[in-house]
RNA sequence: GCCCGGGUAGCUCAGGGGUAGAGCAGCGGAUUGAAAAUCCGCGUGUCGGUGGUUCGAUUCCGCCCCCGGGCA
């Protein structure tokens, strides 16, 4: 048993935060040390601070926090980035007694964490460009029957229509020369091997849940989303970065091109926001076993 | 008050004598290196009300109500 470690995933704007800087503190007051560990793949750039709720002054000042606007704006990032920063992060926190709490509402963090991921080979950063180049100059349909020659089972699992799956599974079997079955079948080991793991997940009702958003839109704004987009288009991030897709991105910059109103903009946002959050639902549900206690 | 136009799904609207259909919203599902991504499935309805014509009315006719616009 390496120590204990505490895991709370739930949907935006379900105050998972709030749970987990309680328990943080309530830890310290029992004398242990814990860190509230971002597992959430929109919160790791060091932009967007309100746009993507992430943890503010006040809330660093109650508790030690990782992984939380560390990812460069122009490098990929991803899951398997993610959990090369947690194994990094473990043998300090295992050394030191400290109990990280992951929070966040990406479920396939949570995934990583609990049961890991199939070693693939990296792929050449070459490969992967001209892939997502063909994506989308022809269309997820040619990608896919390109896949289809290289790997057929391969194909046959995935939808015609799954642009990003089926790239993805190009670039694994054009860079290793091997479907990316083959490598799934490779053992992926727990990041969290040998902890002893609490799972939580805290969901509100859908009705809640949507109150909450509509009125955290607003506040977001008045609390300089616009601004953090403005400053976003002015740093010209790569289009293909990760933080352009962050939900009120498109809207607000449809915006602030004078495209549509700010109410407008914020219905959009609004919708998008609920949407997203119908995605983490449905995650929870049905990938999160009994494991996981509802709160 | 009179004359037009309209009242159909949560919203915007199409349709038309055999109890209705699109987009958006919503709901359900999938999910292994972009996952706040990507993809799949599902119309949720007193067709404003009420009388009439008709085998049958959401559709045609009368009256009433409501919302626009015009004339007074």
């Amino acid at each position: 048993m390496n120590g204990k470690a505490i895991a709370i995933a739930g949907p935006t704007a379900s105050g998972k935060s709030a749970l987990a800087l309680e328990r943080a503190e309530a830890l310290a007051r029992d004398g242990q040390r814990a860190i509230i560990v971002n597992t959430d793949s929109m919160q790791v750039y060091p932009v967007l601070r309100v746009l993507t709720a992430r943890p503010g002054k006040e809330d660093l000042a109650r508790a030690d926090h990782a992984l939380y606007g560390h990812a460069p704006l122009d490098e990929p990032y991803s899951v398997a980035r993610w959990a090369r920063d947690v194994v990094t992060l473990l043998p300090e926190w295992e050394r030191e007694g400290i109990v990280p709490i992951f929070t966040g509402g990406t479920g396939l963090y949570f995934r990583a964490l609990e049961t890991g991921l199939s070693p693939v080979p990296t792929i050449d950063p070459a490969i992967r460009e001209k892939v997502r180049a063909e994506l989308s100059a022809d269309g997820p349909h040619a990608l896919h029957t390109r896949l289809a020659k290289l790997d057929s089972d391969g194909a046959a699992a995935l939808r015609p229509s799954d642009g990003q799956r089926i790239a993805r599974a190009l670039e694994v079997v054009e860079s290793t020369g091997r479907p990316l079955a083959e490598h799934q079948q490779g053992d992926a080991s727990p990041l969290l091997d040998g902890w002893a793991l609490e799972r939580w997940i805290v969901e509100p009702s859908r009705a809640v849940l949507h109150d909450k958003i509509e009125r955290r839109c607003g506040q977001m704004l008045k609390e300089g989303a616009l601004t953090e987009v403005e400053e976003l288009l002015h740093l010209n991030p790569p289009p293909q970065a990760t933080v352009w897709k962050a939900i009120g991105v498109p809207q607000l910059a449809a915006h602030l091109r004078g495209e549509v109103s700010i109410g407008e903009a914020c219905q959009k946002m609004i919708a998008a926001t609920r949407q997203y959050a119908k995605r983490q639902s449905t995650w929870f549900r049905g990938q999160m076993g009994p494991d996981w206690q509802r709160v």
